[in-house]
DNA sequence: GCCAACGTTGGC
DNA sequence: GCCAACGTTGGC
């Protein structure tokens, strides 16, 4: 039984193309520096799944990752407060699903992304992860 | 580029 | 432990 989430990134600092061409080796999810977020995290298990949004440009889910290493210190900080995990490509989203779409849909009024604007690092529901992969065109969404 | 929302910091 | 100041996020 895995879980779902929401990782957020300005596409301009890391995008869902560059997550691709990591590939199966996955990237390390660093620079998180909010509690909240931090505690998703910690919560992720091997093989959960996550949206990948991007933020300030685009607006909009443009693919599937999947946790590939749970929670570990953030290589990039010496402060042990901040840990985080790694997560690799799955699939892109058919359709790209946008921020207009989900606002737009009564279903998905409570998701993080509406109700938690600034929260990176968020929990999806699995109605609200198969709400949103048959927006984006999904027939067949990772579980 | 602006600014509202909101999380964090630090003085008391 | 309150709260004002400050910094950051992210939609527009």
């Amino acid at each position: 039984m895995s879980n779902y989430w929401l990782f957020k990134s300005e596409p301009f600092k890391w995008s869902w193309e560059q997550q691709k061409a990591k590939g199966e080796a996955g990237e390390e999810w660093d620079g998180i520096r909010n509690y909240q977020a931090r505690n998703n995290m910690r919560a992720m298990k091997l093989g959960d799944k996550a949206f990948f949004y991007h933020s300030n440009e685009g607006l909009e889910i443009v693919g599937i990752a999947e946790v590939c290493a749970e929670i570990h210190p953030d290589s990039t900080t010496d402060d042990p407060r901040w840990e985080c995990v790694d997560i690799k490509a799955v699939c892109d989203m058919p359709q790209p699903v946008t921020l207009k779409d989900v606002k737009a849909n009564a279903k998905l009024a409570d998701m993080a992304l509406v109700t938690s604007m600034r929260l990176s690092v968020q929990p999806v529901t699995k109605d609200e992860w198969l709400e949103v992969c048959r927006m984006g065109g999904l027939d067949n969404p990772p579980l």
